[in-house]
DNA sequence: GCTCCTCCTTGGAGCGTTCCAAAAACTGCT
DNA sequence: AGCAGTTTTTGGAACGCTCCAAGGAGGAGC
């Protein structure tokens, strides 16, 4: 099924039918409509290869997967592959996956680049000292971050979770619910998804003027160091206490239970990331989820922009997260 | 860059550096060396669509990702979307993402088949009543699926989890610890992959010669039901608990909790999917694993072979689960 | 009816690759 | 050196699309 084959049928020439598909302003009414029947009767689709390769554009997103580190895959992959894929499907392109080893990473993106198999790129578990950024950027090409690189100095755009809004919604909602002693049990710091968290909550603790010395405690994510940790904040007599992820949320979950106490009924517990397990523990885990499908959908416009303007000055989305309440609160 | 610019640095023709790179074996070693250090030199990469569309074959393999269902999308899929593009690209190929809500699913694949945008298909989440494969076949596309249809007539390639071998594995381990009264907590009857796991335990529990009548229970995922089912199994003195899966075990967890004991020191616990859950839990929960990487580089396998030979009869793989043995045995 | 102008439609060329058939370069043997 | 046979290299054509410049049709004005 080709274009000739469209025009034989309408009775106009090929380029008649192309112009109906790409510029049908140029037609006049009634031959764009034999033209329209014609494509639906035979069902016509334009040949993808065909098009990329005179027009010079795959209509193509890489998306360059990393090698899951250890257990701690996001939890949210799909759900944003989901999301971009969708977004990326309304546009007319589509989501190409291609491994990317951390050692020979931009080289994969090289060579998608070198054999045209993406316009553009999605890239995601940004991190302080990822060079993906500067590279695309130097490189002049398309691509937009989920995920800030907490460098200060961001090249391009990029759609991130707004870490603090959501710690920070979660203090005025326990102190709207009376609590004073509100600790925050997070991540070593350094890493910048874990550093915003807990500005989050210090921030709101401050402007609120309750306590924050001696009020947070810093863990890796697994289960024992985070349950000793969460056992120092109920040392010291929180009655609230907001977590980095979930996974530490549950080591807080532990800490009570040595100590014969029920998170929700004697100590309010809120995690991160709404993850599968928050409804899996009893009392069920409130925790603060993130908007996945709206960042996906912002990545993707503003990579839209972008491809329609490389040139305009970068762009930045902040998305809060929302708490979803249950009965640990 | 293109293959005339390295024909004219390599001073031959466009045609002999295209067999260079495509049927090596007819070229003079000597003219094989001077070809490929041109290659070398310009960093040639032969351009993705002018392939596709004069070979008539897009190396891309399409992925339809349908609307996650709930909170209940799989915990597998990232890692096997990881394991196929890995496998994908050793190959040359690459995985394309596409959206397919249930109500146009067949005719995105059409739309994809029509503008070449895919040469092969991977399905995943198939369940009884789905119509892909027998489309898929019926219009002779190479796919491969992970997951079987259940209905006995499956058409093509498939991968699958031996939930059978697992749940059978797992009875067999507790066995051999000396556990006589082991108990199987199991979603309703209905589901293929729920009753594959059931039978597995079934099976292993009659060669044993232990007890099965009573011994069976069933529940939906949610935590509260589960935790009821799990409960009528303690009472009617189960030693050990074989789950369909992880959030099952967790109802386990909450069953033996209300009674005061605990979970691997009392009664022993297996769970199935080894999830992010399994670690967070305390004690931490045995699992069986499913071996997605596995999975992803026997499917790619398949539609490998299937691609190279439509005509070949159909293929089946059953990957055995392997038990993480943990604290809750 | 003719010219001119505008708007619509058309054929030719080319994107970068591989297929194909034919030309050229080697072989070994007379 | 010349010839047949084989191996290696080559140029032309085609894949299906869109760009481009030029051709044709239709309408307004004289």
């Amino acid at each position: 099924m080709t274009l000739e084959m469209v025009a034989t049928r309408a009775g106009v020439a090929r380029q008649t039918v192309s112009n109906a598909i790409n510029s049908p302003e140029l037609l006049r009414p009634q031959t764009l409509e034999r033209v329209r029947r014609a494509i639906e009767e035979l069902n016509y689709r334009p040949h993808r290869a065909a098009q990329a390769l005179r027009t010079r554009a795959s209509r193509l997103i890489g998306y360059g997967i990393r090698p899951s580190t250890g257990r701690v895959t996001s939890p949210v992959l799909d759900e944003f592959l989901h999301a971009i894929s969708d977004a990326a499907d309304q546009a007319g392109y589509r989501v190409v996956l291609f491994s990317a080893p951390p050692d020979e990473e931009l080289d994969r993106y090289q060579q998608l680049l070198d054999e045209q198999g993406a316009d553009a790129f999605v890239l995601s578990g940004t991190d302080r000292g990822d060079r993906r950024q500067a590279w695309l950027h130097k490189k002049g090409v398309p691509f937009v971050a989920f995920g800030r690189t907490w460098t200060g100095r961001d090249v391009g755009d990029w759609v991130d979770i707004d870490g603090a809004a959501g710690t920070a919604a979660a203090v005025h909602h326990l102190a709207s619910l009376g609590h004073r002693d509100i600790g925050f049990l997070g991540w070593p710091k350094g890493s910048g998804a874990g550093d915003d968290r807990a500005r989050g909550w210090h921030d709101a603790m401050r402007t609120l003027g309750l306590p924050i010395r001696n009020r947070r405690v810093e863990s890796p994510g697994d289960l024992a160091p985070a349950t000793e940790a969460a056992d120092r904040l109920l040392e010291a007599g929180a009655t609230a206490v907001i977590a980095a992820s979930d996974a530490l949320a549950v080591g807080c979950y532990q800490a009570l239970h040595r100590r014969g106490r029920t998170p929700g009924t004697d100590v309010a517990v809120v995690g991160f990331d709404d993850s599968p397990v928050a409804t899996m523990l009893w009392p069920t885990l409130s925790s603060l989820a993130q908007p996945i499908e709206a960042v996906g959908r912002e990545c993707m416009r503003l990579l839209l922009d972008r491809l329609n303007d490389v040139r305009r000055p970068a762009e930045h989305v902040l998305l809060a997260p929302h708490l979803i309440a249950r009965d640990s609160i």
